[in-house]
RNA sequence: GGAGGGGUUCCCGAGUGGCCAAAGGGAGCUGACUGUAAAUCAGCUGCGUAAGCUUCGGUGGUUCGAAUCCGCCCCCCUCCA
């Protein structure tokens, strides 16, 4: 007999609201199901938060159903206001339909060609007609409801500009239009988006009569409370060239001890028994468990092979010997090395420190090595000598490393 | 359109003519301790080796000197229309 993908997703932590848990599984059970999630292009590449999603519709992809993967290159004109504090930055309808692009590309690579569709919003939003479209579908919506939704609730207090209010609507639309050409029934999303997503399950009642069904995915924070997918220096992009898998692969290896079990179940396909076994590690056993979640993390996105090149570069760096090929590596100029090259300057010019600044601070506060050997003179020049085998190896902190090489 | 309030460094928020690169908190960073975890403690947190330079919505003034005073502009909030 085979499992049931509701209960897959409900056991791996995927979801948090639906609006008929019983229904909404006989479906997924008997029958193939269209399904879609949305992804504004606000960016030109997706970051590890919108990886939940991902995941979510690899699993019910597996499982037979056809995922509907819409870019919302229509309602990224408008912009969500739902957790938003104050209005997002209008982006140019060019830069939207760049970032769109990219969005598709690497969604591809995720879900392939097959029992899958690829859609852009753009298509039925951009050329709608004001008056035809308010006649025809803005009678649905009483604004009485809309304003106590707890997205607008938080907004009239800072304010909240027409041209978000009208986000719901489209929201709403796209699932009445996705039901109309691909018989999609089913919309899932992050739980930010559970008002959105419930306008558009009631607009398809009204227009069509029938029940469609909603299912939201948990807001993923770590245990230290901060967003899942974002780091101080900013997201965790999917983009090989934004974050090199090197720093992908750190990023989960990184996670709070109290982390592992919930990522484990939600950004790998490792089957539970194994994850169970794994999440009872305690102590620094636990490392391996969380070397497990950053390769298999890593060679979902990235492939097996940069998945295992970084892994090998993380253990050279950390415990010694290995190869560093994987390490972002900055290669420098012969000559320039020979004459000597300042720390401070490398340092910031690779992007260990934001400036030579905090380059000098970090050499004071003991923060700085290369090749392993604390730098302690803020006048220290490296140069041929510290060449290895390896290259030079600059560390900034404890654990962020570059690799210089030299080029001619 | 009218009246009032407000826009400060990554975020919140103090600051009403010099002692302000700007209190305090959050966040982040470094060190110690550790397990590439958490918690804790200490230090750091605009750029520059420095002289100095740039920053308090924008712009133009007043002044020896402005985040602080004045004019104009932009944006946000509240009430009225």
């Amino acid at each position: 007999m085979t499992t049931n993908i509701f209960d897959i997703l409900q056991e791996r932590g995927f979801i948090a609201q639906t609006t008929d848990e019983a229904a909404l599984r006989r479906q997924l059970g008997q029958k193939q199901t269209t399904f879609y999630i949305g992804y504004d292009p606000t960016a030109n590449s997706l970051h590890a938060g919108s990886l939940v999603t991902i995941m979510a519709m690899l699993h019910m992809q597996r499982a037979g159903h056809r995922p509907v993967a819409l870019v919302g290159g229509g309602t990224s004109m408008i912009g969500d206001p739902s957790g938003k504090t104050e209005l997002r930055q209008m982006l140019s309808a060019e830069q939207i339909e760049a970032n769109g692009h990219g969005i598709h590309t690497q969604l591809k690579h995720y879900l392939g060609e097959e029992n899958v569709v690829y859609e852009n919003n753009a298509h039925w939003l951009l050329d709608l007609n004001y008056v035809a479209f308010l006649r025809k579908i803005g009678r649905h919506f009483s604004v009485n409801r809309m304003l106590t939704a707890e997205a607008y609730k938080q907004r009239l207090e800072r304010g909240l500009n027409f041209i978000e209010f009208n986000y719901q609507i489209l929201q709403a639309y796209d699932y009445l239009e996705l039901y109309r050409r691909y018989g999609c029934t089913l919309q899932m999303g992050g739980d930010d988006q559970w008002g959105n997503i419930l306008a558009g399950v009631d607009l398809i009642r009204r227009e069509e009569g029938i029940t469609v069904q909603a299912m939201t995915y948990p807001l993923l924070t770590t245990a230290g409370g901060a967003k899942m997918g974002k780091t101080a220096g900013g997201a965790v992009w999917l983009d090989a060239e934004k974050v090199k898998p090197y720093d992908y692969y750190q990023y989960w290896i990184n996670c709070d001890d109290r982390d592992v079990a919930k990522l484990l179940k939600i950004f790998t396909f490792l089957p539970l028994d194994k994850i169970k076994r794994l999440a009872a590690l305690q102590g620094a056993d636990l490392r391996q468990a969380k070397e497990i979640l950053a390769m298999e993390a890593t060679a979902i996105t990235h492939g097996r092979a940069a998945a295992e090149a970084a892994r090998t570069a993380a253990q050279a760096a950390f415990s010694g010997g290995g190869n560093l090929q994987a390490m972002p590596t900055t290669v420098v100029n012969a000559a320039r090395l020979a004459a000597g090259l300042g720390v401070l300057e490398i340092f910031a010019e690779v992007g260990l420190t934001k400036s030579r600044g905090e380059a000098r601070r970090m050499v004071q506060q003991g923060g700085i090595y290369v090749n392993n050997a604390r730098v302690t003179n803020v006048e220290a020049r490296i140069g041929r000598p510290d060449v290895t085998d390896d290259g030079i190896l600059l560390r900034a902190g404890k654990k962020r490393y570059h690799r210089l090489v030299v080029g001619s």
